[in-house]
DNA sequence: TCCTCATGATCAATCGGTTGAGCCTGCACA
DNA sequence: TGTGCAGGCTCAACCGATTGATCATGAGGA
């Protein structure tokens, strides 16, 4: 599918016209008007060689590269795969592309610089780590960005969802049930979404008159929520329930409760944050808040389309936060586990 | 951070030598020899400035975009991370970035063309459906591109994991552990990765001189998973084990076997191809086959490197293929489920 | 008949690097 | 003293599209 590289000169030539009424007729130029036969004359042309205009030269000339970055530490993680789904439309709709990009690994910084400048339109971070070394590297870049579901004292610039709000979702649901007792499985301490879901929980119990059950931090891995629990369940009055701070800790913790002999709903009962489709498949399906995390991406390349160079953003997206209801939540059975 | 345009006019201008000069430096130019104190005198202008080249500019001149793409179904699915893990280490080692996007959603095709020409060096696609429409697009871009873990006649380049010789890994382990009926959970009908897994299955079975169990196209999802084992447990003599073409339907089989008051291993042993992380969280830990993915995508961007316009590439990667057992395969009960 | 003006098309500079060709300078050799 | 040659730079064309400035044409008005 050998095919002799097409340039608007191609085009110009064949339709009898010149370069720059093919450009105009392409990108529908509103400051020149062109008779509808030129055009059609042009189209025509276009379709014949079937040209399509060069990115590089188009990028050159105009100093936009039409294309967005989206870089998230860990392609495992579906959180993000919504937020990519999410983004993409949008950049789609402003007429340009999304790319994604790991923000680990082999050092975003050298994999910054290979992007060079008038490559990116805008970057978007989501979850970034390793702060201070990510962030020396964007202040040498000359490309506006934006961080997802994080703020730092250090960012001007970022949309969060309203972890808070499904963390009291989440609690209130519990409390609903009849529970009284509900401990908090958190994220890694320090990590901002972790401390607003935490803050959640806590403004729930707080507004349901009950005591500030017991909180544990277990990290955003199976590993740690499996820890945290068996640390619960230890203690000489358990919880009848759990807030826990994400799925993958979720899943770590149902193995402990199992592991302790016990029954989820029965004994326990579980709610986590992110409702992702994995949950539906755990034994048993476990109750979530489903959060929008497309809108998220959506709503963070449409601020890079339209910010100014020196804007600031802070924003808490304001989209639907629901409970998913499913069988990892029960009302507690009276005496509470271990009885 | 504001911080005006720097371009090889002002680190010339800076260094006193010609611009060429500063772009023969900064490229290593092996054509042209500059003296050690010139060079000097440049990067000192390049650091003091803070000079990265222009990504457009230098795309145009040399016809060469230092990026590869990837295009994958669904970020959802941790296969793919992987894979873009290695493909994204390999475009580093060439001085490239690696761009994912997704091939499905809004519609590859309006998607491949904004990425335009000279946008990219070549393309990686993986499990990519919707063939037709797909490789009518490819042809239309200039773009050299390979697809990854897929065959088809349309196809003349494409690296393939040996997913036969990983169903073999697999059905020889449950025959060692004593299995007789074994039976398949088979991929999607008329996908490739499934019919080369059910391939190696047959073949493992006819080497052990074991009679072809029952197979049952189960898709590769959940819902056709549990579908398909309720019907194999359904029938008068069921398996004892089960090879499974992926995790996802091995989840729905195994919330089958549960739901039919069966346990796992002990009246049914079940292994699936695709070590991922999830399987060591699943309820009992999954038995998987681990596959070199990230080799896979190493492969891949190694392979858009380096070939020559009119190549062609049918290569089953070589990588190491080992079977991690967990604790969803024992030996069968004599007597087998259902007693 | 001449001037004005809108319309529709052309000209040419420009974006920022890259790279083959050509130009100095000084040294070695005859 | 003249020639040859190589090392080290500079010149300038070029990649392909965009866009402000300019030009040609014909219609309308005085």
């Amino acid at each position: 599918m050998k095919r002799a590289r097409v340039t608007l000169a191609d085009v110009a030539a064949l339709a009898k016209v010149d370069r720059a009424v093919v450009s105009r007729v392409v990108n529908n130029d509103p400051a020149l008007s062109i008779r509808p036969e030129t055009r059609e004359r042009v189209l025509a042309a276009v379709a014949q060689l079937g040209y399509r205009p060069n990115a590089a030269a188009r990028s050159l000339r105009t100093a936009r590269a039409h294309m967005f970055g989206l870089f998230l530490p860990d392609f495992a993680n579906p959180v993000y795969a919504e937020i990519i789904k999410g983004a993409e439309a949008a950049a789609a709709g402003l007429g340009c592309v999304l790319v994604t990009g790991s923000s680990t690994g082999a050092g975003l910084g050298g994999y910054m610089d290979l992007l060079g400048q008038g490559r990116i339109d805008g970057l978007l971070l989501a979850g970034a780590e390793g702060e201070s070394e990510l962030l020396a590297q964007l202040d040498r870049m000359a490309v506006p960005w934006l961080m997802l579901n994080r703020r730092s004292p250090a960012v001007k610039r970022y949309v969060i969802l309203d972890d808070e709000r499904a963390a009291r979702l989440a609690v209130e649901h519990l409390v609903g049930l009849g529970h009284r007792r509900i401990a908090h499985l958190a994220g890694p301490e320090g990590a901002d979404t972790a401390l607003r879901r935490s803050a959640g929980w806590r403004a729930a119990m707080r507004d349901a008159g009950l005591p500030e059950g017991p909180i544990v931090a277990a990290g955003y891995t199976p590993a740690g929520g499996a820890a945290a629990m068996a640390a619960l369940l230890a203690a000489p009055e358990p919880p009848t329930a759990v807030f826990v701070a994400n799925v993958a800790s979720a899943i770590g913790a149902m193995e402990s409760v199992r592991e302790a002999g016990l029954d989820i709903p029965r004994d326990v009962s579980m709610v986590a944050v992110h409702d992702l489709d994995l949950a539906s498949y755990l034994a048993p399906p476990l109750t979530t808040v489903r959060m929008p995390l497309a809108e998220l991406g959506r709503r963070g390349v449409e601020l890079l389309g339209s910010l100014k160079p020196d804007d600031s953003v802070a924003e808490v997206l304001d989209g639907p936060i629901e409970l998913i209801a499913r069988r990892s939540t029960a009302p507690p059975v009276s005496g509470g586990p271990g009885g």
